[in-house]
DNA sequence: ATGAAAGCGCTAACAT
DNA sequence: ATGTTAGCGCTTTCAT
């Protein structure tokens, strides 16, 4: 394991011309060249990434926070940013925070400790306090999920809109009784999209009952299942759920088909994410669509304007809604 | 962004001093400890990682190398190693080589230039003579897909044994003409679990025929999908499939089911991992269920200790054969 | 075009 | 118990 001050010797030049040769930007003479290449080759010389990133006090890593890598939404748009980060010689440090605050604050030591130049963020239940604390003096966007009124840049679809043009198409095939399974309304991207559940009902002149609204703290297979068996109950029960992830959706077309009930025949439901689950199904889901893996690069793009201290804006991308079997009377 | 320098000054000690603090092995008066306590207050003071890990020499970053971050296989092997791997002050360094050789040289050289201390290779597409260099020098695990009569340790199950008890199964519940559906033979698992295919059907003197053998490049749903088109299209067809993966076998239960092929009554279906999807599928999955987590603690630990330099041992696994529908008459 | 030397922030050996 | 100092491997200014 040589370093470069042996590789300067056995070439007979100084390190600084050793450093200029890797580095390319500088002349160096093509006779001095090959002496280097020489020597680096005779001594198996790997420049090595420690000493350079203490010289230039960064560590070309960027931190990508998500609650959890199991969820397939996730897997699309870390691959958008992995793919954006590797081209411009930055590596990612996925951290998985479980929605969990102690390993939130490893991962935000690691950002104040300079093991990493940037944070992308897309956990829901991050703490806003202290990531907008850590926004002061580093570089972080938020991704999917963000803070209203923040100083933190974000990525998004709107989420308003999409659930609103979700229910607009369950009430147009001739639904009235329309549930929400939603998750946690702490959340902004559950307030949203149920805002946009009550704006196609009041346009229709549909009532807003809130025993078709269901709630839910974790985004399992299971939690799906309990939410329609709970649904199922009511002494009105609905004909049609809209639920805000497709884990949720795949879950509670599992709980109907252990009951017999026909979708979309007795029972319609809508999606959200698109995830590639979702066509494995039967029947297939219909979904609100997200670009995913745009949306990764879109952000890890973000966060390298922002870290070379470019101005940087939010930005809203298209998300597009998709049927299939589970809609189709 | 003060340095321990600053800190040093401002409290009156020595770098020393502080450092000696910092890291709590050393023993520094109370007295003291206050005032460096109060500096770093003061100064906001992190000490950086950076300049740490070039005087340690080293990176504290694990490299997991796998093929593809979507497939739910790897995410719960995955946890168990980000888990083991904080739990002793290290972080991972997520490496989606998509099989590419290419992005695989790029993890390489942040191993060789010491960006990371060790690697966990879950790819089966690596490159072994390039693993094997590499390992000369480096400390390197091999998770699931490994490397027969290999220098490299690893964590496993046993894929021979799981496929016969699978196809056993089969078997037993009265199918004599059984299909299956492996990925390429130029990895070790597909190999191994023909193997076993192969085992149980001679062991019940059952012929193998090459027709029912299907193999794919892929691991898609797709390709479970064309799987069985292919082999329904046989003047002799299976009535029952082994696949070497969920993927691949909940492609297959959707093109059954499009077809109207009643599962498990006209095929029964086994598929290979247990991923959290394979128990939301109509009818559920039977499959060989892997011990992922732990997989992933045990690649893990094994690392750590390799690069302790302590003698690791391979290690094989328990797997379960889980019944469900696709597999109840 | 090349070299000398300072310094990024830290730890540890040695000295007191 | 605390201080002094060298040095981890690199980049970059300033000379030449």
């Amino acid at each position: 394991m040589a370093n470069i001050q042996q590789v300067a010797q056995k070439a007979g030049v100084s390190v600084a011309t050793v450093s200029r040769f890797l580095n390319g930007n500088a002349k160096v003479t093509s006779k001095t060249k090959l002496k280097v290449e020489d020597a680096i080759k005779e001594l198996n010389y790997e420049p090595s990434i420690l000493g350079r990133n203490l010289r230039n006090s960064e560590s070309r890593l960027l931190l990508v926070l998500i609650p959890s890598i199991s969820n397939p939404f996730y897997t699309e748009i870390i691959n958008g940013i992995e793919d954006t980060a590797l081209n411009h010689q930055y590596n990612i440090l996925l951290c998985d925070t479980d929605s969990n605050p102690e390993r939130e604050n490893i991962y935000f030591d690691l950002m104040r400790r300079k093991l990493a130049d940037g944070i992308i963020s897309m956990d829901p239940a991050v703490n806003r306090e202290k990531l907008h604390e850590l926004a002061e003096h580093h570089a972080i966007i938020q991704c999917s999920e963000y803070t209203e009124n923040g100083s933190i840049p974000y990525v998004t679809i709107d989420n308003e809109a999409a659930a609103y043009q979700a229910v607009k198409h369950l009430i147009k095939i001739g639904h009235h009784k329309i549930a929400l399974i939603n998750s946690d309304e702490t959340f902004l991207y559950a307030r949203q999209r149920r805002k946009g559940y009550e704006k196609a009902l009041t346009e229709f002149n549909l009532p807003i009952q809130e025993d078709w609204i269901y709630h839910t703290h974790q985004l399992g297979f299971e939690n799906g299942q309990q939410a329609v068996r709970k649904l199922l109950h009511l002494h009105d029960p609905p004909t049609a759920i809209f639920t805000v992830s497709d884990i949720l959706a795949i879950g509670a077309l599992k709980e109907l088909n252990a009951r017999g009930i026909q979708v979309p025949n007795d029972m319609a439901v809508i999606g959200f994410d698109k995830i590639i689950f979702s066509s494995m199904t039967n029947p297939t889901l219909t979904t609100i669509s997200q670009p995913m893996y745009k949306m990764g690069c879109t952000a890890a793009t973000m966060l390298l304007d922002k870290m070379k201290g470019q101005p940087v804006d939010n930005i809203t991308l298209d998300h597009e809604l998709v049927i299939r079997e589970s809609t189709m009377g």
